[in-house]
DNA sequence: GGATCATGTCTCCCCATTCA
DNA sequence: TGAATGGGGAGACATGATCC
């Protein structure tokens, strides 16, 4: 895209002096880091009031200083030093956020309903046998970002009540969505959470490349095909309906997306002492309850996977055999040991979230374990 | 400290579609 | 009709945890 604009010879000459420290490649860079910048200021200026720059030093996460240790318990003072932060940038150590972006509180959302979507029609029926290479994609392999992002959209939807345009809910909730991260990778290393239970997986990380932000964006919020077509994790769980408006696609939550927003989150609104749980009891019950009742798909993956763990196959090969052995094929489709891995994998990890099966680790093996809620939902289905 | 395993994330290739 | 583009999917690579 190029825009023009008009600059006296005071401006060019700053331009001109922030090239020369190499930090931008082009006027281009330059003028759209000032942008972001600026963008910045307005939004801490709405939510705050003021805008505190601090140096690195300040930056850091005050259980790492040894005045503040001392608040720390124990447990997560030992934790501290266990588990590596992913690859630190300066961009990551410059980083400190304290709560939970706003857009994803719940002081966030409207007081009100906004307008909702009408619940999505399916391919599948409840109960249907739904084929591994139907299931919802491996790659969305947390149900963390679900919330986040109903979050998202809910409070976007208070500034634009008839429906939120698909690329700028996209890329606006993948940008606060880096902050989010920065905020829960504090939280993983102060409860000293390994990579079974980090609250940040999936989420893209700060100071890495684009493609992260973009690949949350696509996933995990929404993304459009050619012909209109509309995927994603909210689009998958029936969380968030679209429709076409003036050559546009435009988003609505579902009332489930809605209630599930509405929730008290033990993460998001937690300001500053979340505690271990990604979601609350409420939370959990609530997700399960509308996947079984509306999203046949992952209902399936569910019980497919607790049924063939329950037969003894608990290890990510034999568990991985069995899946592709007893679920339907799809016609003139063969799956590669690749795609079947990802689909257990991913499927496994959101079961992981809402707490219905675990991974127990002997050595470097992974036995898959199904919670009390796993057999509980096992139960009820047969 | 190297090897191994499981999983998460990123990159690239192939193919279908669109455009000129 | 060939070039350009975009998306899906598979594989590559990175990371964390553990064993020996």
């Amino acid at each position: 895209m190029i825009l023009c604009f008009n600059c006296d010879a005071e401006t060019k000459e700053v331009m001109d002096a922030l090239l020369r420290t190499g930090q931008y490649t082009d006027f281009a860079s330059a003028i759209a880091c000032a942008i972001r910048n600026l963008q910045v200021l307005h939004e801490e200026m709405a939510s705050k009031g003021a805008v505190v720059l601090r140096g690195v030093e300040d930056a850091k996460p005050s259980a790492d200083r040894e005045d503040s240790r001392a608040s720390v318990p124990a447990r997560a003072r030992q934790s501290q030093q266990a588990p590596k932060p992913r690859a630190a940038t300066s961009t990551q150590a410059e980083t400190r956020v304290d709560t939970a972006p706003d857009i994803f509180t719940l002081a966030a959302l409207p007081e009100d309903a906004p307008m909702l979507g009408p619940h999505p029609e399916g391919e599948w029926s409840s109960g249907a046998e739904v084929p591994l290479s139907r299931w919802l994609f491996g790659q969305y392999n947390r149900l963390l970002p679900a919330k986040a992002n109903c979050r998202a959209l809910a409070s976007l939807l208070r500034e634009m009540p008839d429906g939120v345009e698909i690329k700028f809910a996209a890329t606006r909730i993948s940008e606060q969505a880096v902050k989010l991260c920065a905020y829960l990778q504090q939280l993983d290393q102060l409860h000293g959470f390994g990579r079974d239970d980090a609250l940040a997986t999936a989420f893209p990380a700060p100071g890495r490349s684009s493609k992260g932000v973009l690949r949350y964006a696509n996933h995990f919020v929404a993304r459009a095909d050619a012909s209109g077509r509309v995927s994603g994790l909210l689009t998958g769980l029936k969380l968030m309906s679209h429709f076409s408006k003036g050559g546009k696609i435009l988003l609505l939550l579902t009332e489930a997306g809605w209630e599930f927003a509405r929730l008290p989150s033990p993460v998001f609104d937690a300001q500053g002492s979340a505690g271990p749980q990604k979601f609350s009891e409420e939370e959990a019950e609530f997700l399960l309850g509308h996947i079984k009742a509306n999203v046949p798909p992952e209902e399936y993956a569910y019980s497919s996977i607790l049924q063939a763990v329950a037969a003894g196959a608990d290890t990510p090969d034999s568990l991985g055999s069995a899946l592709a052995e007893k679920t339907p094929k799809e016609a003139g489709r063969d799956l590669s040991n690749g795609f079947i891995a990802s689909q257990r994998s991913g499927a496994v990890s959101r079961m992981g979230d809402i707490g219905l099966l675990a991974r127990a680790r002997e050595g470097v093996r992974v036995r898959y374990v199904a919670t009390a809620r796993g057999e509980a939902y096992l139960g009820d289905r047969e």
